[in-house]
DNA sequence: GTTTAACCGTAAAACGTTTAACAGTGTTGG
DNA sequence: CCAACACTGTTAAACGTTTTACGGTTAAAC
């Protein structure tokens, strides 16, 4: 039981051989004859012997370090990209450091400083806004990296994973227009964040065309309390609005919260469209209709694309990778079209029917 | 642009000094006059300089390394803990290693011997399980460590945060039976996870002593979806109970995703008490009663006690740590006490009153 | 029986830092 | 005026590995 750890040199020392003979039993390098393998392993476990990753690393130059980045570790939806991430490189024989930015600019950019410290041997960041931090844009021919989710994918200056944001917002607009609502908010988390843009955009392209006024937009923020009541606070000031998306989960709590304060049924009085697709959304009796992104398939998507990249060096052209996001129907979404033909243009649907349960089976659509 | 990255002889040599004088400015261990200081900055600037980690370890021996492994990183009150403890351990000066044991005992160990192998200067750990992993005992002595959560405070091997669990097991139930409930279900995530069966021995003894008969217990698994299942089919062979405690944020969410598919409405046909305290508990029109567990503060007053465990070595005795859970009443709960004075022990009380919202004021109970 | 080759070990030189010991300057106190 | 000292900077020796170059056996090939 002594207090220091043993080295190398004292595993050799009791096996009776060289430094170089134990560190090839370890490492395998160079074949090792096995009775003098089963002795330094011998000895090494009557040390209790542990190799010195600081060692390991300055002598090889190999790290074997994925350094990771995202917004907020509580965030389910990058939490679930982490884990993924983690177990993926981990069956690879690499190590995972994870960074969070808290949404801070200033905090990314000393985070990233961090992580980069460890001469990781790739990288895969969520940057927290729109502007790539200065850090990035350096290493970004000396270290293989992919960009996740917050990214713009055309001239982005590495790899990227991200789904098809604009097509996001688009079917959600689409499903609430096809259930013959026309008065639709649309709640952002930030405008900064150029996935949330193009959702933006998309449902918003398709709400003007269909009913020739834009959707209100309402930027509810990254913060899901101080959300919670820029709604409220938007909410006395104006009418409630037939239909709500969100666009992010984040968003959804805060509309949701917003709602269950003034106690208005979903979807009787409003209804609504989550984004990402997690255990509590389908854990209540009107579950939460909602567009899902496949953060496992992006974690995967993000690890091949990076291990690709260690491979080929960064020579190769840079390659965006989108995946497409899903709607899967529950029952947020009350339907407003009439039964019996009537002119589905009526603005006033909101009091048309009685309050009443959407018993429409949920289905998925692709 | 070279490929290569510069060391510290190279920023010695563009600033024309000796590359002990590089590493005083940089560590501030010694002074350095004034405009050296500033030629050596403007060095390090130009070439791109960064320290390597590795080297500074070996050298140095200090790792400024803190380790954490949690038992899930999706779990948000896992996630809460590591997110806080990030900052706190940053400001410090120290970078974290997060890894996730994924629940399961084999990975546990294996990651506890890659999370060692960093030599951290401290590690802050939620055990899978009952059983202390044999790689944390062998470290107890030489790596200040402190156990959160799932920990036995009795007995411990190192210093321990955790809430009382049997205190919030005997709030739950005391809540429910002060409401008029007496047929109530435990749903359980593990037997074998300490604070668990805490938790359900301390509401189990007060639904015993208040009702005659023990309550039933609901092993109901760490993953949401078998516990649903699992939930459903206990469902179909037996009367559903008027209340159910779910010891756990993920039980509480596999209940109610039971619940939710039979459609039961709570609180009108089952009574619910969820554990943790999330955004999505309150963001529903019928809020969850939940006991909240201050993760924030678990992670702050862990991190207080590994710093002084650090400063303090292995020879200080053992110091538990023991926070209070605290009882969030929303709606979740009915009222099943009658206001005419009737006979309270009446077993049928579940179809006694109409279906209705408890309309009762939102208010905190220590 | 000598040459080659294959095999398995070892010695020693890195890797990029930190740090103890030392050295060269003023500056100060006696 | 000299010893003592503070102040800054340098030299060189670690730290625990990996890895290159080499050496010594033994077996195979001629």
């Amino acid at each position: 039981m002594s207090r220091k750890k043993p080295s190398i040199k004292e595993v050799a020392a009791l096996a009776g051989v060289s430094i170089a003979t134990v560190s090839n039993v370890f490492s395998g390098r160079k074949p090792v004859n096995d009775e003098l393998k089963e002795s330094v392993r011998q000895a090494a476990h009557e040390l209790g012997y542990q190799l010195d990753r600081a060692a390991s690393q300055l002598r090889s130059g190999r790290t074997r370090i994925i350094a990771v980045l995202v917004p907020d570790l509580t965030d389910t939806f990058f939490a679930t990209i982490i884990s993924r991430l983690e177990t993926a490189a981990y069956a690879e024989g690499y190590d995972v450091i994870v960074a969070s930015s808290h949404n801070d600019r200033e905090v990314e950019s000393s985070r990233l400083k961090a992580l980069l410290s460890w001469r990781p041997e790739g990288l895969i960041a969520v940057p927290c806004s729109a502007t790539i931090p200065q850090e990035l844009k350096d290493a970004r021919h000396t270290l293989p990296m992919v960009l996740v989710d917050r990214v713009a994918t055309r001239n982005a200056i590495a790899d990227t994973v991200s789904i098809d944001n604009r097509e996001a917002g688009e079917i959600a607009a689409r499903h609430l227009l096809e259930r013959g609502h026309r008065n639709i908010a649309i709640g952002v988390s930030s405008l900064d964040h150029p996935p949330i843009v193009e959702r933006k955009d998309g449902a918003a392209a398709i709400i003007s065309e269909a009913t020739g006024f834009p959707p209100t937009i309402l930027n509810l923020g990254t913060d899901i309390a101080a959300g919670t009541r820029a709604f409220l606070d938007w909410m006395e000031r104006n009418p409630q609005p037939e239909a709500i998306i969100a666009l992010t989960n984040v968003t959804a709590l805060s509309v949701l919260s917003a709602l269950a304060e003034h106690k208005i049924d979903i979807p009787a009085r409003a209804s609504v469209i989550a984004f990402d697709d997690y255990a509590w959304m389908s854990a209540r009796n009107t579950g939460l209709t909602a567009i899902r992104q496949p953060a496992d398939e992006i974690a995967e998507t993000a690890w091949a694309r990076l291990k690709i990249r260690i491979g080929h060096g960064p020579h190769e052209p840079v390659t965006p990778t989108v995946l497409n996001a899903s709607l899967i129907v529950r029952a947020s979404v009350r339907d407003l079209t009439p039964v019996i033909e009537e002119d589905s243009r009526d603005q006033g649907g909101l009091e048309l029917a009685k309050p009443g349960k959407d018993v429409r089976p949920t289905k998925k659509v692709h």
